[in-house]
DNA sequence: GGTCAATGATTGATGCATCAATTAATATAC
DNA sequence: GTATATTAATTGATGCATCAATCATTGACC
């Protein structure tokens, strides 16, 4: 492997990772709420109900920050948590009505985002760069 | 746009911000020290010396943050830190000799880690994926 | 030279992710 | 039935990024 080579791999890995948090940060300047925070919203909107540890497993987010979350999201009344009357042990998680509004009125400035986000990538790039993320997944699930 | 191309978009912001928090983590396991660690000490190997400020923007990490950073970094004899003669409100940095070792000693791990991230993308596949992250940063600049 | 604006670095506050430890509930083994 | 192992949720500690505020220094202007 040439320098060359090894230059672009690197690259590649701060780009993505400053890509990122750019991001990051603009997807919160224009959704008002993080992208962690979005994501537990929209796992939630997508189902009735679900136990937390379901929830954490879908948006890959560490236990401790789910209940976190979650007990602000609570707090503010987006949700309602209650425990599993088949176990005790599991608390299932529910979107509010109020919440749901929310989830929903908030869905046309994330396609806007996404959209601006993704602009001039037609179909086939699109479906390229999802792939590529794919794999990538995979490569670093076998590190 | 259908809801399928709506879909596909989201689902490439999700999975870039997941698979980030991936990497993350499995570099930070690789290499010792965290990506954005790595990148201050991997950009003043690159120099002789630099102002902090001049750092924090090649990195692109907050001030406070680098400062932080420094801070440990000093303690712990990687960098040296000095005021700039001709301005003394700025910090010239640089690498000491033990963190230059160290640093150069990273570079045969961090090939690996990049190696393994990107294993079976070509030449080709590689020069694309740049291409896009470059495009993606172009648009979210724009936003 | 004096005043005000701009700049660099630092500190404080806050948000939030992770890992470790703990408690309570359930599952499994004997 | 009892003891032990496993699991879900929470709390504590830590790392670290951002923004705001502050202080010291320099630049611009009069």
């Amino acid at each position: 492997m040439t320098d060359s080579s090894c230059s672009n791999e690197s690259l590649i890995l701060y780009k993505m990772n400053c890509l990122n948090k750019q991001i990051s940060s603009k997807f919160e300047s224009c959704m008002g709420i993080s992208q962690s925070r979005h994501d537990i919203l929209y796992q939630l909107y997508q189902v009735d109900e679900m136990s937390q540890t379901a929830l954490q497993k879908e948006v890959k987010i560490d236990g401790a920050a789910i209940t976190r979350h979650l007990k602000q999201l609570e707090a503010l009344g987006m949700i309602v948590r209650r425990k599993d009357p088949d176990d005790n042990r599991f608390t299932l998680v529910s979107l509010s009505a109020h919440g749901r509004e929310q989830i929903i009125a908030s869905q046309a400035e994330k396609a806007r985002f996404v959209t601006s986000m993704l602009k001039d990538f037609n179909e086939k790039e699109r479906k390229e760069l999802t792939d590529m993320l794919i794999r990538i997944q995979q490569n670093i699930s076998e590190v």
